[in-house]
DNA sequence: AGACCGAGGGTAAACGTTTACCCGACAGGG
DNA sequence: CCCTGTCGGGTAAACGTTTACCCTCGGTCT
């Protein structure tokens, strides 16, 4: 019982004559239901056909499902099998600030990972607050989310429930404050380290910090990093030249102030990312100082903007690109479920030197 | 039949003594027939005291659905929901590129007050691949989207099809290149125009423009405006001086080659965009120009970090905030469905001056 | 007293998938 | 000739909601 679709004449729908959507039943969207008629088969060989299940199709017969399927433009209704495996290709991405240029370019690049195995990223602002990210943890579930990444995870009563409920959960740059999990990120200890390596050898000996929320786990390991690999070359800096700045351009600034005061103010200065040396920057630019000649600055994220706006700026590079991939292979290791995965690779980070003469 | 739900002691379980979640069910997760069942109710007088259909319920009825809801910590499923109602409470973003700050701008302010609004944003790049976008189109009906938000639209076939089947769709920042749908946006043309009218009341009438792909009503308008504004003042740029630019940071620099290289340059330069005024100011640091000193440079859009790393550049200033509530009502006016909504008032632009002696 | 009505609430039928079973046909082995 | 297995494919039961009907019970009107 082939036949042809009955074309009830939509005058519209026969302007557009593509490969498929051919003819629109006369019955709402095109269901599984009308592929099957088409293909003369029942609904339940034609979910096998398109989800690839082998073995229980005849070539010939494949063939026709595939057919009637594109044809008819038929799309699987996501709601359908949403409710029927409880289990979705959406991946929900948590983050605390899409309008930082940070960490909306991992947002891109794990957009686009993920749309290459096919899965379609959900984006929700977390604020960095608890209660906020709680209610999308939970709202990620009724949504029968396959997986979440946690860009800047904070700690909260629902993260913890959330990882005891295995749902698949990818810590992006900032470690899960109450453990658990997996980790995809660079080394943040070891880059503070390359920083004061990096300042020891142009000979900088009194060097200052301006670190950010110790509560970040990625934010804390650079700063320790930093201090430590300072302290054994015996250059620890003193009290006043470790300030709090916050992630933020305001708190770069104010922390400049403080830091840049005395007549005689460091010579080199390590901040929490880049935002914060743009801060720094704007202060020096106040206070008539050239940035790296009277004052070496290093940043941190490397903003894509740097070339071009602040060729002065030295600062750490991240890999964007490999966050996406990086997150997404997580997640399918945790999908594939074997067991626990171990934490993978750390990322590679980079210095990008600029400004100096070299 | 009320009866205490009946604890089947998981340890984990009683660890979190939150007012919900009081106690698991054996089963899975609960379900709207769970809070059915320990409120002593059908399962149909749970779905609408909670959907609040008035005038079905006792008010101690509704009371004691309430709290059953609230001690098991019940979630709707949405895919049930979902499939009953072909439609869900996500809205997706269709973007360029997340990765531009000014897009990202945008989305961060449509998912916030989507979000006030209950509804959940999913982000899909399009690239401004007619492919990619109608793919997304399609996809995202698969999904039940309840609209969608369409930031940079090109032209495809996919698009049509879409606004004819009523899709509910708003158009950002660029108008459809098709006609028809809802548009929200500044009046680019009247931002042209200003930044001649600004132009020429500093005495500059040697004055040129980096356009964007003019396909883009954007880019378009805010270029058509300009020219116009200048002609009527008989100072028209001449053909030289209008030279392509595209929307990024390389093709600023590569038009800033073209148009600086004469010994004789203009004396102002209108921008498609903010990154593209950071690819001029890079030729003109390396050509010794300063800005604006030498040169009056007028960009779009006023990039957040403008302030901290570019004191230099004028621009058009959006706002990104209204943004967000714009898209939402706009959605909201096509959901309430009174008919065709007419077009939105456009919103506010404003010139923001930097480093002029004033 | 019978008709009518509104309030309150239960029953069950969708919605569009996936998949555990079931079944017939045919082939090969004993 | 029977038994067993495999191939190819159909039947129907979930999955978790919403909502069109239906029912009961008082109260009010005629």
């Amino acid at each position: 019982m082939i036949g042809q679709a009955h074309t009830r004449g939509t005058p519209e729908a026969d302007a557009q004559s593509t490969a498929r959507a051919i003819a629109r039943p006369a019955g709402r969207s095109i269901g599984i239901q009308a592929v099957a008629e088409r293909a003369g088969v029942s609904i339940a060989t034609v979910s096998r056909v398109l989800n690839g299940i082998k073995s229980k199709a005849n070539e010939e017969t494949e063939a026709r499902v595939r057919l009637a399927a594109d044809e008819l433009g038929y799309r699987p209704a996501h709601a359908g099998r949403a409710l029927r495996l409880r289990q979705t290709k959406l991946v929900a991405l948590l983050i605390p600030d899409i309008s930082n240029a940070f960490y909306a370019a991992i947002a891109g690049s794990i957009e686009s990972s993920l749309r290459a195995r096919d899965h379609t990223m959900i984006l929700c602002n977390t604020n960095e607050d608890p209660r906020l990210q709680d209610f999308y943890l939970e709202e990620m579930q009724a949504y029968h989310v396959r997986g979440i990444a946690l860009l800047g995870a904070v700690d909260s009563p629902g993260l913890a429930a959330a990882l005891a409920d295995k749902l698949p959960i990818a810590f992006v740059n900032r470690k899960p404050p109450c453990g658990g999990g997996v980790f995809v990120g660079i080394d943040n200890h070891a880059a503070g380290r390359a920083v004061a390596s990096h300042f020891l050898s142009r000979g900088y000996r009194d060097c200052a910090v301006i670190h950010g929320p110790l509560h970040s786990s990625a934010s804390r390991e650079r700063f320790e990093g930093f201090l430590s690999a300072l302290r054994e070359a015996g250059a620890a800096p003193a009290g006043p030249n470790i300030v709090s700045g916050g992630l933020s351009l305001e708190g770069g600034y104010a922390a400049a102030r403080l830091l840049l005061k005395a007549e005689r103010h460091p010579r080199a200065i390590f901040c929490a990312n880049d935002l914060v040396a743009y801060g720094l920057f704007r202060r020096c630019r106040e206070l008539g100082l050239a940035v790296p000649r009277d004052i070496a600055v290093m940043g941190f994220d490397d903003n894509p903007l740097n070339d071009w706006v602040a060729p002065w700026l030295s600062t750490v590079h991240i890999p964007y690109d490999a966050f996406g991939i990086a997150v997404t292979e997580a997640l399918v290791r945790i999908w594939d479920g074997a067991g626990e995965p171990e934490a993978a690779e750390p990322l590679p980070f980079s210095l990008r030197l600029r400004g100096s003469a070299e």
